[in-house]
DNA sequence: TCCAACGTGAAT
DNA sequence: ATTCACGTTGGA
């Protein structure tokens, strides 16, 4: 029956026996009333958190399709169920406005303060074990530091409860909600999806997440640190050792990438007893940071991995830097807007340490060597808090708030140029989208084979020298280049963009993590992503601008068509099984879905302006459509693309469509279709800058050197490799 | 006061 | 483990 905070017993009301007709009361009666745990009898009953109000999902409307939509008796239902929307789950549900600390009955003061740490030690904290809710600065506990919980705003575990040697789910209260139990990881059921049911599938498993145990955050043993921990939350109590021990390390939490599985299969050696650590660390800082250098802490396939992707790349020999690719452009723009850019900086420490944990997932992980390699100590980063989530959520909200309008007058004007100028960064690192993206870059490859390979092929594409690419008649293809399957992250100071290419096992966890860090980029190229995951991680990012799904199934990519991205920039559906003309036409038409909130029936892609067709079998059915549909379209990539020919190329830039003057990029390498013709149909488009005709059978190095001096007085172009066309200067 | 929905126990 | 149910809390 229902549960009091308060701790007093119930009994069941009359209506509920009234309800027993429908469901079967429970037995228990009386007894089913609360029994508050006896961890929390001393600090008494938690205070539930409510929406932050901020966040993507607390800004969304109600689905009115979800199972608990459905409950609501404004769609109908019986409200019996009383749960929020799916759609609508707060990533980061906050203390109510009367929690107030124990100790000076005041509420947070954080935004009264200027300096960090003043913020922190005088914002409210909740302690997941005691559910104590205190300031930081009112507790006079001066040995002891608490563990900052990251995954939840103003959580922590209490200075008094670390000293106790609490730790984890063996005293924390029950149902202590973390971001790791809300939607995000509501994913962690990946059985084959049943796409007609994924709405609903989704709904059952967020009910059911919501109520997920915690994850055991013992600490686990590990090997010597002997650097300070790097990007550590600040602490209220100014007690840190100066050099932080192999303690520290174990201290932290589990991150949003640290499966569970994982944890059984290195609980077992991870999770000794570690009480006698606890008199050290009372003296240290402690959180809950994942090594931000986690990533490097992989073992050697990594290395070979990227030693692998530099051979590929200098093999390619590709006449474009990927710093040219224009997508990689188009992302660096949204990828650097300020506000989320600001965003980003103000939350590296937390999210890309968690992100890049995902490889520790995998068999490599927990390497005892990765202390040694990583970088010196970050004195300064302990001070350096991030943001409180509603902080963050806000300068999100606003940030995207603001360039959904910018997309929409940009298209109202016809403006197809960039939002915004490519801007400086740091290192230039940012400047590539995602690490080894360039690798999808048909511009860079040297086709070995054509669509039409089998899709087994399609995923486990062959190396240089194929048996099939003998036996085809048409150039040897390149598909992209097998690498491991161990998930990666990129940037490890932004989560902006997000890597999982090849990651074979896409874990509900590692989708909590995407959802968490709200990436402007994401890649899932030759992923097992089902359609379930696929659907629920569109709709939880609104502001995604780069989605990569090549190599993916129809059956997943489909999750496009019941999805809205209106600020979708770049599209990458290459090679995508089962991607045909009928399977454009779902993508481009609009939202299927008729839900409340949902009216907008423009085309879903409408904003795309880079859209990676490779390896489809599709015709001048889809061109069409995206004739129509895409009013951005600036690159287009339909190499390897059987059945493109002249008259599609017509179609492109026939007088009337939009695409004839935003086509600025074609890929039509592999094209054997496309003739000499098509060259005298690209002299319509005006702000064409590179044709790729490259294994165009039919094409002609002749007609090539034509069309450049035939365009000679208008704009220079060049043949910088056999029947590539680019622009000059 | 009303509505939304959190957090829990029981049923399945 | 998942789903259902609902008292109670929190915000408007």
């Amino acid at each position: 029956m229902a549960l009091s905070l308060s701790g007093d017993e119930e009994e069941y009301d009359s209506e509920g026996e009234q309800r027993a007709a429908q469901r079967p009361k429970p037995k228990a009666g009386p007894s089913a009333a609360v029994k508050l745990p006896s961890n929390r009898s001393a600090s008494g009953a938690r205070r539930r958190r409510t929406r932050c109000r901020k966040c993507e999902a607390c800004l969304r409307t109600e689905c009115g399709e979800c199972h608990f939509c459905k409950d609501m008796k404004k769609f109908g239902g019986p409200g019996r169920m009383k749960q929020s929307c799916i759609m609508r789950q707060c990533i980061a549900p906050v203390l109510p406005h009367t929690a107030v600390c124990v100790v000076c009955k005041e509420a947070g003061k954080e935004d009264t303060l200027e300096d960090e740490d003043d913020k922190f030690n005088f914002m409210l904290m909740e302690c997941s074990i005691c559910n104590e809710i205190v300031h930081p600065h009112c507790l006079k506990v001066s040995d002891a530091s608490g563990v900052v919980n990251d995954e939840l705003p103003n959580c922590w575990e209490c200075p008094k409860c670390n000293h106790a040697g609490k730790s984890g789910k063996q005293k924390r209260g029950p149902g202590f909600k973390y971001a790791s139990n809300l939607p995000g990881s509501l994913l962690r059921e990946q059985k084959p999806a049943k796409e007609d049911a994924a709405a609903d599938a989704a709904a059952a498993m967020s009910a059911a997440a919501r109520r997920r145990p915690e994850r055991d955050e013992t600490p686990r043993s590990r090997g010597e640190d002997p650097q300070p921990r790097p990007q550590p939350l600040t602490l209220p109590l100014p007690l840190l050792s100066p050099r932080p021990r192999p303690e520290d390390k174990l201290r932290k939490k589990r991150k949003l990438f640290d499966d569970d599985e994982e944890e059984e299969l290195s609980g077992r050696k991870k999770e000794t007893p570690d009480e006698p650590y606890f008199s050290k660390l009372l003296h240290q800082i402690k959180t809950e940071e994942e090594d931000q250098d986690a990533d490097e802490e992989e073992d050697g396939d990594e290395g070979r991995e990227r030693r692998h992707r530099g051979g590929v790349s200098a093999e390619r020999n590709g006449s474009l830097g990927d710093e040219a690719e224009p997508d990689d452009k188009d992302s660096r723009s949204a990828l650097l807007h300020a506000c989320v850019r600001a965003a980003a900086a103000a939350t590296v420490g937390d999210s890309d340490q968690s992100l890049c944990s995902s490889p520790r997932a995998g068999p490599s992980s927990e390497a005892g060597s990765e202390t040694q390699e990583r970088g010196p100590a970050r004195p300064k980063a302990r001070r350096k808090r991030r943001l409180p989530h509603r902080e963050l959520s806000r300068e999100l909200s606003r940030a995207l708030s603001s360039e959904i309008q910018e997309t929409e007058n940009c298209l109202a004007n016809e403006n197809q140029q960039p939002l915004r100028e490519e801007p400086q960064t740091e290192n230039g690192e940012t400047h590539r989208l995602f690490r080894g993206g360039g690798e999808l870059d048909q511009r860079h490859l040297k086709p070995r084979e054509m669509n039409g390979t089998p899709w087994e092929l399609r995923h486990f594409y062959p190396g240089p020298i194929t048996p099939l690419g003998f036996n085809r008649s048409t150039p040897a293809s390149r598909p992209p280049p097998p690498r491991p399957s161990a998930c990666r992250c990129c940037d490890k100071r932004l989560w902006t963009k997000i890597d999982l290419n090849r990651c074979t096992s896409i874990t509900p966890l590692m989708l909590s993590g995407i959802i968490r860090r709200q990436p402007l980029a994401l890649d899932l190229s030759w992923t097992n992503i089902s359609k379930k995951q696929l659907s629920w991680l569109i709709n939880r990012l609104p502001g995604l601008r780069v989605l990569r799904l090549s190599g993916c199934s129809w059956a997943a990519v489909s999750a496009l068509c019941t999805s809205s991205c209106p600020l979708l920039r770049s599209l990458d559906v290459q090679w995508v099984e089962g991607l045909k003309d009928a399977q454009m036409r779902d993508l481009l038409s609009p939202p299927t879905d008729n839900r409340p909130g949902q009216l907008d029936n423009r085309c879903k892609l409408r904003n795309v302006r880079d859209l990676r067709l490779a390896g489809l079998d599709i015709t001048d059915t889809s061109l069409r459509l995206i004739c129509r549909q895409m009013a951005s379209l600036s690159t287009l990539d339909l190499s390897y693309c059987n059945h493109i020919n002249d008259q599609s190329v017509n179609l492109l830039t026939a007088a009337g469509t939009t695409t004839r003057d935003s086509l600025m990029d074609i890929n039509l390498s592999v094209c054997n279709r496309v003739t000499d013709h098509s060259l005298t149909f690209f002299k319509r488009c005006g702000s064409i800058c590179q044709i790729d005709l490259r294994f165009c059978k039919q094409v002609t190095r002749t007609a090539c050197e034509r069309f450049i001096a035939e365009m000679s007085v208008s704009v220079p172009f060049r043949l910088t490799e056999d029947k590539l066309l680019q622009k000059t200067c």
